[in-house]
DNA sequence: GCCTGGTGTATGGTATACCAGAAACCACGG
DNA sequence: CCGTGGTTTCTGGTATACCATACACCAGGC
């Protein structure tokens, strides 16, 4: 396999006297671009319907993403360790399918992050950051919600995305992101109804007036309380297992 | 060639007509057995020493464990993933120094999934499991405390995971734990003075105190204010970086 | 004497060959 | 026709050889 391509930077003289360096395509490690390419499969694959194949095969996928082993090996282990995959010694890979509980476990920490992000928010968050969130709230608002009712799912992720943001504390950013990956694969069993969207945008509403009141009680108990009506939700109505 | 005889079980003829299975020694991957003893050697070692040596060569390593470079990889690898090592490509693998605010930020995480924790127990833990919590308060009641304090650092540990534990939701238990790894790392640099673990102890019972009588919010905000008095402690006398 | 370019070397990244275990399969005997 | 034993095959696990890149060092020119 020919991989050398000798320098794999562009240099660009620009108009100004400055030089932009432009990484050339993906400069990425193998194992980086199968994490991503296999990540983004999982993603777009419908965990929950039965008739979909759980099974991986590692010799397959080599040939299919055309690398070795032991890159896709890396990743497939990377995936394993984040609860996206199981890896059981010769017997083979497998997507995992969350079970129920841990799906709700994993809104309870959701809650537990986000609410002490939106505290963190009242207190060190610029006026300028919390001003922003209002943008992700107005898209929604009244009538504008029946038609956006598709792109709601997505929004809604951003806006709560938004608020941990705000608390200028990375790790609650990574930590809720994987959780996000993870509660966005049983987005297909939860029929977004609007009437749920739109007491969802009214709390949101709330939410976003009492950050920027930095009523800091408040805003921590009405995050959580948010999230754990989801958390409700989903236990009632969406069957899983 | 039998194979199928030289597998790695034991069976046992107890006293009782039970047969008793037990698996011979070390049946886990060299990857497992590589993961933990690096984990292992990286927790004994007190990272903070700017004398340390914090550059791991793979090749030395391999050589030292006995095992070759692939399962050492992913050994390593996965210690990259959970933030103990970095590795840089082509460059080497280092143990990672965390920053004072990213310290700071994993006690914020702490107090957020603790306090939590808090919160579910008390709904829906089992009045035995709540009970169990004072054993871990008694210990070091009034002047026991003064004999014990050596080893009051890991008791404390366990107190807090004993909580999470009696919120049955392994999840937070997993994420703390990986939490109380790094943070430990820092305790070298935290004295524990006598007068800080006497305050410790009384909000210790308290808390309990508030599991015990169900009082969700009220266990939910002390757990969390105790957590961040650690976190304002170590902001305020912690010298790191 | 300092800067610059090239070469050497060490490091991690990748590919491949081989190993061991488990399950599937098939033949054989009851 | 069913159960059992052995063999085959497919799987992931491990070892190792090889490759590409970044850095260090040194020689040569300015």
């Amino acid at each position: 396999m020919d991989r050398k391509g000798g320098n794999r930077w562009h240099v660009k003289r620009m108009d100004n006297t400055q030089l932009r360096i432009v990484p050339i395509g993906e400069n990425q490690s193998l194992k980086v671009k199968a994490y991503e390419a296999l990540k983004a499969a999982i993603m777009n694959l419908n965990i929950y319907d039965p008739s979909t194949e759980l099974r991986l095969d590692e010799r397959e996928l080599s040939a299919k993403f055309g690398v070795s082993r032991t890159p896709l090996r890396e990743a497939l282990a990377q995936l394993d360790q984040e609860g996206l995959v199981r890896i059981i010694a010769r017997r083979g890979i497998y997507i995992v399918r969350k079970s129920k509980s841990e799906i709700l476990d994993m809104i309870t920490v959701w809650a537990a992050l986000e609410s002490m992000a939106a505290r963190v928010a009242t207190q060190h968050a610029t006026d300028a950051q919390l001003a922003a969130l209002n943008q992700h709230v107005d898209a929604f608002k009244g009538d504008a919600l029946a038609d956006k009712l598709g792109e709601y799912s997505d929004a809604n992720i951003r806006f709560h995305q938004a608020i941990i943001g705000s608390a200028n504390c990375p790790l609650i950013g990574e930590l809720t992101d994987k959780l996000f990956f993870h509660v966005r694969a049983i987005r297909q069993r939860t029929i977004v109804e609007q009437d749920r969207a739109r007491l969802s945008v009214i709390d949101h509403q709330e939410i976003v007036t009492a950050l920027i009141t930095r009523d800091t009680d408040r805003a921590e108990r009405l995050v959580r309380e948010h999230t754990l009506k989801l958390r409700d939700h989903v236990e009632r109505y969406v069957m899983l297992d």
